[in-house]
DNA sequence: CTCCCTGCAAACTGTTTGCAAGTAC
DNA sequence: GTACTTGCAAACAGTTTGCAGGGAG
């Protein structure tokens, strides 16, 4: 992910304290995830996977990327290319652009986000638990070299 | 819709503009699709279509949802219950809230989230032409019956 | 040794497509 | 009459499930 690097030591500790057992097929996907730029889907993800492991699943990516979707260690993203793209989570950092032209994926600062939905909870009179909000343009780099 | 109501009429005359045909299928669908509360799948809406034309067929439905989805008159809502709910449009009113407690949707006031994509695009240097954001939670009624 | 994880194949769901008949203009 | 629209059935894609074998703890 841009601008910020994940560890996927940190991931398989956080697999392995929830109580699933460290194996090659996740740890295969969570070096995948913890690495992409781009919005990848389960079916990309199993491509991508079967590359460095020619045996592995499908049926067990479909599974690994829902349990790594519940560990909320992924999100998925919602928008363009559909719905079954899968991003790395990034904590605290909930609003994400994504560029049409280039594809990259990028989180941008979430606080302007926090206070919007204050001030909508305010006016409302709604409780608000959860949002999604996503981002579409052109980076910064797409529109330079347009 | 919530707060804001819309007349089938106009959206026959923008579907009738847009060189389609006026047809009982695509006007009973309309029909539906601005009375709503709720967002309403594709097959949801071949359901409550068959109620008022029983010979309705699925396929139909589906391209019309397609064709009122591409003029812009509904609109596809993102998030907990999945992606393939559509809600009306309202124009420039892009805030959409959805209890996920009797699951009605509401749009709320969008300038804040203008003001939030003017800001981001400053910090980021990205150019932003579309965003999605929706809101989850306990609308007002619903935290008050609690 | 036990239980979880894996691969395979089949089942399933939501959606799209091809085509002949119907209908608006 | 022409061309768009419809209903039906079949095709399709992505995803889920059942199950027997394999691997981790």
């Amino acid at each position: 992910m841009r601008g910020k690097t994940i560890d996927p030591e940190d991931w398989l500790t956080a697999v392995d304290e929830s109580g699933f057992r460290a194996t090659t097929v996740q740890e295969t996907l969570i070096d995948i995830f913890a690495r992409v730029e781009y919005p990848l889907s389960a079916e990309q993800a199993w491509d991508v996977a079967r590359l460095a492991r020619p045996k592995t699943g499908r049926a067990t990516v479909y599974r690994t990327v829902e349990k790594l979707e519940n560990l909320g260690l992924i999100r998925r993203v919602h928008g363009y290319q559909g719905c079954s793209y899968f991003v790395p989570t990034l904590p605290e950092l909930m609003m994400l652009f994504i560029c049409l032209d280039c594809g990259r994926a990028e989180y941008l600062d979430s606080q302007p986000l926090d206070e919007l939905i204050k001030q909508s909870e305010d006016s409302s009179g709604h409780h608000i638990t959860d949002s999604r909000l996503q981002l579409f343009g052109a980076c910064a780099d797409c529109q330079q070299n347009a």
